[in-house]
DNA sequence: TTGTACGCGTTATCAG
DNA sequence: CTGATAACGCGTACAA
C-alpha cells in the first residue's frame, strides 16, 4: 500500500518555530500578485505601481506578515547585526554610556547589537570567531585592546569591517576611536604640578593595556617637562576597579614619605583610593590632592567631589558606530585613529600645596 | 550569438559576504565524502565511521570551515539567540551585574545575546517586534515591566518563551524572577522604626512601576504595623536615578518639620539624597538615617557608607536565563513568580534616634 | 554507514 | 510593471 509516495517526501521535520507563520506566498495570494511583487513592494516601494503596492501592503498588514530573517539573510548575505565585543570586566558606569552611544547610532541605522562579553566564560572567543565566520555578523565594534581570536585566526581575518573603541586593537589596520590618553593624562599631571605638587603618585591600569601605556607616557612626559624624575613619584599597579583603588590607598598610607598629589587613571580607583586614605586619617584635598579619569556621574556624589578628566563617553560609542556604519556601506574612511577630546572637570578633590 | 544561455542563469549577484567562503561542499570534496556525511560528522559524530569522521574533521580544520548560520537557522528553525529587553535608562551599576548573570548563563548554553535597549530611539519597539516575529529570536528576557509591543501585538504573542527579570511584566502568564520587593522594603522600614524613628521619608520610584508598587505597599504595611499613619511620613517622587535623589534632598531641606529616617528605593537616589542634605548642613546618621535599596558597590565608597538592601543581582540574571533555557528546551516550568531573597547590609548611614 | 536530492523562505535575475 | 524561477547553504528522509 505505497501510494504515499509524494506525501512521504514532504515529511521533513518542521522545526518548533511556528512563529510568523505567514510567509510571503500567503501575502502574494491574498493580494493576488506574485511573491516577487510582494518582495519588491516591501523593499523598493517605488518600483511597483501605487495601486498594486497598496493592495500588497494591505495584505501585509492584514496578515501581520514579517519577513523571515534567516531566509532574507541567506539570500541577501547580510544580517544587519553588529557584534560588540567588551573586554573582561571593565567598569560598568563608564562603559554603559559608551554602549548607549553605540546602541543609539546602530538602532537608528536599523542594526541589531549582539553582545560579546569576554569575561563570561571559557570558549567565548571561539564562539565569537564562529559567529563572525559563520556569517552571522556584518561588522564588529571592539571595546578592548585584543581582538577575539581562536585557532590562529582573529575575527579581523574575516575581512569584515571592524572598529576599535576606547583603545587601539592589537591587530594593525583596524581604525579606532579613542580619547587622547596621553594628552589627557598630561593635563591631569600638569594640574597637580601647577598647584605646587612636587611628589606624585600614579595609580596605573593593567600593564600592557593600551590606555595605560599612553596615559603613563603622558604622565612621565609631564614629569620630565617639570624637571622631575623617577624619584619624584610612586607608581601603584591597578586595573581600574574599586579593589585596586583600595589596595593602592592602603599601600599609600603605609608609605614613609607620602606624595601630595595623585594621578588616578580611572574614577573608580580615584574614588576608592580617596575613601581609603580618608579613613586612614588623611584629608582631601588638604593633605592629598586627587585627579581622576573618566567622568562618571558618581564623582559628583563623593566627598569631596572628584576633579577628573571627563571623557566623551557617549560620543566615543556613537562615533565608533558611525564609522563602522560607513565601512559597512563600503565607504572609505580614515583608517587610523580618530581622537576625541577629553576635558578636565575641576571640582574639589585637588587643590594647591599649602606651604 | 546567444550561446550564453546557461551561463546567464548563474549571474545572480553575489552579496558582499565573502566571509566563510568555504562551504560544506568544499569540505565534502576535500574529504572525499558527501555533504550529508560532513553534516553528520559535525552534528552526530558517532553516526559516522571513526575513520571517515577523522578525514572530515581534518578537512574542516584544514579549510577552516564554519557552517553558515543563516542557512542552518533557516533549515533548523532556531537561531540560538535570545533577546534581552532593557527598560528605559535604569541605573547601570545595578543592571550591569544582572546582565552579567544573564550573559554567563546563556553563553554557557551556547546562546547569543541580542540587546534591546528601549531608551535609545523611536521605533525600537516595532523593530523588536519584527525581530521576534521574523524568527530571529528563540526567546526573550524582559528587564522591564512592559513587554515590547507594536501595532496591537506584543512579542509575547509570538508564542516564544519569555521570562521577566526584576519585575513582573504587564502581560499575564509570563513567568518572572524577582526579589521580594515588599518584604525587602518592609525590612528597610522596620530597620528605621526599630531604631526609634517615628517620622519617615519615602523616596519613590516611578509611579505605576512594578517594583515601586510593591515597595510602597511594603512601606505602608510596616508603617501601619507600627501604629503610624499618613501624617507620619512624607513621600518624594523619583525614578531611581541621581537627579531624583538630588531633587528629593532639596525638597527635604526645605521642609519645616523634617523626618529623621529615610527609606530610599534605590541606592543611587539614596546616595544623591545623602550628599545633597549633607551639603545642606545635615549630618548622616546623626540628624538623618538613610537606608538604600540595591546593593551597588558604590555604597561602600560614600561617606558614610550606605546601609542598604542587597539584591542578588547576578542571580536574578542567571536564574532568569536558566528558566528561559528550560522553557526553550520545552520543559514545563513554574509559570509564576520565582522570588529571590534580598538582605539588609548594615553599614553606617542609619542609626538610632538620639533622644 | 553513506550518498542523493529536496526544501527551508526570500530576493534577484530575466523574460514578458 | 509584473511573473516565473533559480539560487543562497544546510540538514535530513530515504534509498542504496
Amino acid at each position: 500500500m505505497p501510494p504515499a509516495k509524494e506525501r512521504t517526501r514532504r515529511i521533513q521535520r518542521r522545526a518548533p518555530r511556528d512563529v510568523s507563520k505567514t510567509r510571503i506566498g500567503d501575502v502574494a495570494r491574498a493580494a493576488g500578485v506574485s511573491t516577487a511583487t510582494v518582495s519588491r513592494a516591501l523593499t523598493f516601494p517605488d518600483r511597483v505601481q501605487a495601486e498594486t503596492r497598496e493592495r500588497v501592503l494591505a495584505a501585509v498588514r492584514e496578515l501581520g506578515y514579517i519577513p523571515n530573517s534567516a531566509a532574507r539573510q541567506l539570500r541577501a548575505g547580510s544580517s544587519r547585526t553588529v557584534l560588540v565585543v567588551v573586554g573582561p570586566r571593565r567598569n560598568p558606569p563608564f562603559f554603559s554610556e559608551v554602549l548607549r552611544g553605540i546602541d543609539v547610532a546602530l538602532s537608528q541605522a536599523g542594526y541589531a547589537v549582539l553582545m560579546g562579553n569576554l569575561d563570561s566564560i571559557d570558549g567565548k572567543e571561539k564562539y565569537l570567531v564562529d559567529l563572525v565566520f559563520g556569517g552571522h555578523i556584518d561588522g564588529a565594534l571592539v571595546l578592548a585592546s585584543t581582538v577575539p581570536s581562536h585557532a590562529g585566526r582573529t575575527i579581523a581575518d574575516s575581512g569584515l569591517p571592524i572598529v576599535g573603541i576606547c583603545a587601539e586593537t592589537d591587530v594593525p589596520g583596524i581604525p579606532a576611536v579613542v580619547v587622547d590618553d596621553e594628552v589627557c593624562c598630561r593635563a591631569q599631571t600638569r594640574y597637580l604640578l601647577d598647584r605646587g605638587h612636587r611628589h606624585l603618585a600614579y595609580l596605573a591600569g593593567p600593564r600592557g593595556n593600551y590606555n595605560e601605556r599612553h596615559r603613563y607616557a603622558g604622565f612621565q612626559a609631564e614629569i620630565a617637562a617639570a624637571g622631575l624624575g623617577a624619584d619624584d613619584f610612586v607608581r601603584f599597579e591597578g586595573n581600574y576597579d574599586f579593589a585596586s583603588g583600595v589596595a593602592s590607598g592602603r599601600a599609600f598610607l603605609a608609605l614613609d614619605r607620602r606624595p601630595t598629589g595623585v594621578v588616578a587613571t580611572s574614577d573608580e580607583m580615584a574614588i576608592a583610593f580617596m575613601t581609603t586614605i580618608r579613613r586612614g586619617g588623611l584629608k582631601v584635598p588638604q593633605d592629598v590632592s586627587i585627579v581622576g579619569f573618566d567622568g562618571i556621574e558618581f564623582g559628583d556624589f563623593v566627598e569631596p567631589t572628584l576633579t577628573t578628566i571627563r571623557q566623551p563617553r557617549f560620543e566615543l560609542g556613537s562615533t565608533g558606530a558611525a564609522l563602522l556604519l560607513a565601512m559597512m556601506r563600503g565607504e572609505t574612511v580614515p583608517d587610523r585613529l580618530t581622537m576625541l577630546k577629553g576635558a578636565l572637570d575641576e571640582r574639589e578633590s585637588a587643590g594647591s600645596v599649602i606651604e
